[in-house]
DNA sequence: GTCAGAACTTGTCAAATGACAAGAGTTATT
DNA sequence: AATAACTCTTGTCATTTGACAAGTTCTGAC
């Protein structure tokens, strides 16, 4: 394991637990790829074409609403994968942008080579599966956050899940995210740090 | 095709398009069940051990949230599957419930048969990830309703995708899966019918 | 048919949030 | 260093929504 995917190891391992020797045949797909601070990863309108593994750097994605304003669909953190699944998958066009916070590094495998693994390798199956239940799971606690809680609860479980977002993107896009404008958004973290201290 | 079984071919076919025979050894994995009005698909607590196409009927998932009262995540129309997705893959505890809102008829089959027929099959597989990816965009797509739209939009989105839910079910029901009480619901509905008439 | 509870509407008031604008601080570019 | 663009905060006011309560209608159990 010299070449460097130490981290991807652990992170199949970790999602999906199988052999040192069907982790190794999975792996050995993904090839490297960085990204400068503001490069697009996807954009609008094109399909998705990579299954990206983030290693280092911060990742967000985002759509436009009916207004022109940007809205944050997702951020990334080192440890996730970044893809447009319906685009991916489905072949069709991406309704969203896939835009690098930071420079980042990271690994990519693309759809055809994923075919070919899936085929193959029922564990690879298993693993992109979870990678897609995981997925839903988490957006459907989110689609609950936003049903029950408050934009301050929010807030603060984000505080507290990924504190290092809010050094890499500014407050805007935060806002978006949680689903308030960043005027309301500033105030609530006045708020919050009152209650802190 | 006398078994049937017809609602269930069209939907494969809508999904993923295959060939007769390859339709025929998917279908064939399916078993009927019906369900009185008010009877659980799912409880919570208990691991989901059915991915259920839903021929007749209507359907509703929900949870509770931290004061008790209870929030609706999904409604469910004729040719849909019903399933809570992570608990059935990932074979955990479900923390919703899925209640029939009407007598249901519709096709069900367990996780041990959907894994041997996705091992041997890779169209299983294909239609399989399919109802995976769908879900996930739908999600995506409600949960963008939510930061993008106002309680009223989304009122009348559901008014049009989804008329006889509101024959179906109260009105409490429909309000918690908007997000907004049902006083306001309420409100919301007497200002839309004025805008209409 | 009567009763109890659920379902829905409406009123009043308070709280949360948005829209808009001004201003201070920061960063990038030339 | 000067400028412009971006970022964030704060003030004011309007709008939306929630909380609570009262009252009507509807429905199901007995």
């Amino acid at each position: 394991m010299s070449d460097g995917k130490h981290k991807i190891y652990e992170f199949i391992q970790s999602i999906y637990p199988m052999s040192e020797e069907q982790r190794h045949s999975v792996v050995q797909y993904f090839k490297p790829r960085v990204f400068q601070k503001n490069e697009y990863l996807l954009e609008e309108g094109r399909v998705c074409q990579m299954y990206y593994f983030l290693e280092e750097g911060y990742v967000r994605a985002y759509t436009h609403d009916h207004h022109g304003n940007d809205v944050t669909t997702a951020f990334y953190s080192p440890n996730q994968i970044v893809c447009e699944l319906s685009s991916f998958f489905k072949r069709i066009p991406a309704q969203e942008n896939i835009q690098a916070l930071t420079d980042t590094k990271g690994w990519y495998i693309t759809f055809d080579e994923l075919q070919l693994a899936f085929h193959g390798m029922s564990y690879f199956r298993e693993f992109g599966r979870l990678i897609l239940v995981n997925s839903y799971a988490q957006l459907k606690q989110r689609m609950l956050s936003m049903l029950q809680e408050t934009a301050e609860v929010r807030y603060a479980k984000l505080m507290e899940s990924n504190p290092l977002i809010f050094q890499k993107a500014p407050l805007k896009m935060i806002a978006s995210f949680i689903g308030v404008t960043d005027t309301s958004l500033s105030r609530i973290r006045k708020e919050y740090a009152r209650h802190r201290s």
